[in-house]
DNA sequence: ACCTGAACACCGTTCAAGT
DNA sequence: ACCTGAACACCGTTCAAGT
């Protein structure tokens, strides 16, 4: 058969780096390895990001939070902050390898204003005004990003010394060990947001 | 004078590379501009550093936790917490450059064992017990290394599309425009640390 | 407009060699 | 033991050229 290629197409590029990174990890994506998955030389691709790599990484995070999520208006302010806590540490999570990116690229496209947007109207919802709801949302979003983070980091095993021997100097890291072991992830984000949610509520009673 | 240089040791190694890190930026991070630095041939840091540049990544981010932060444990056990949230966050925010390698590579030192010992102790010194414990040092460490990442990632300007007209479409953020830019960060944080500890405490009363 | 081929400056890393 | 020099395979990117 003929070499009918489907034209190449700044979504399509995207499509393959992310696969590429979730497959191989970040350190081989790489212009030329994306070439090759995209049956196509490794220069084509500067002609749908002209600025070259930096564009296309930034062009991945944006991808990672195009599809904003937005809960129902009608449900409790709490559970809709909650719908989007969840549903932003899934997607995350389903991309380990973009975790760097993510904390070092900001974004700002009409899908993460929206999702902001969303979180302000959920605060106020809840009675929160004015600087505590600017709080209240980077502290949700602090604990999200943060938990999803210690997540992906310590999927890896930690290379320092490997002293697996939690001796007599860490009594609690011993004594916890069992619950630590059996502790469902799930489980422990939804505890933390409980507890996020929690003291955020309190932020209205107690303004800085 | 002749070429008397201070021998090259590990550390020499690490404090070159944190400084041109902090200068320059993780990405102009280079074992030939490294060795430059150190007035050195590059291929002298393997000697020091067999496993080669992946060791010397592990090697910076286990300098960033190597000093623990302990309390006086005499204090209140929130306000020990309190004290190692801030010393964290000032120890990241110190090197920005360093948050990708951070969130992706895992360090067991004594140091980081030790502090999170401390922050167990503080823990069930406010009456946590079992899982309770786990969750609130997780849901503690994910603010705050979550609060830190969203500082150094809006510190860069965004590349999106650069649309700064909050317009109709995002009431909140408009409103809320003026209290986003006399924020100050460090009130916020103390504002997000104190819901946190507030939803933290709450964490005994209701065990998953 | 869209892609290719060759070229350039720069990487990390190896290996034999120097001292 | 500690460092050098040359070499290898691989990067991102430019640019003129093809169609």
């Amino acid at each position: 058969m003929k070499k009918t290629h489907t034209p190449l197409t700044r979504e399509r590029i995207l499509a393959a780096a992310l696969h590429l990174v979730d497959a191989q990890g970040l350190r081989r994506l790489t212009m030329r390895r994306l070439g090759d998955a995209l049956e196509v030389e490794a220069m084509a691709i500067y002609h749908h990001f002209p600025l070259g790599k930096e564009a296309l990484l930034d062009g991945l995070v944006e991808h990672l939070s195009a599809v904003p999520v937005t809960a129902a208006p009608e449900t409790d302010w709490q559970e809709r902050l909650r719908t989007w806590a969840r549903a932003y540490r899934d997607r995350v999570a389903a991309h380990p390898g973009l975790l760097p990116l993510l904390v070092s690229r900001p974004v700002r496209t009409p899908a993460t204003l929206a999702a902001t947007e969303a979180q302000y109207a959920a605060c106020h919802d809840g009675g929160l005004r004015g600087p505590a709801i600017l709080d209240a949302v980077r502290t949700l979003t602090g604990y999200v990003i943060g938990f999803v983070s210690l997540e992906i980091r310590d999927a890896r095993p930690a290379n320092g010394d490997a002293a697996e021997g939690l001796d007599a100097r860490y009594p609690h890291a011993t004594a916890l060990r069992s619950y630590a072991t059996g502790r469902d992830p799930d489980d422990q984000f939804e505890a933390g947001l409980t507890a996020v949610l929690t003291g955020i509520t309190a932020l209205a009673a107690h303004p800085v």
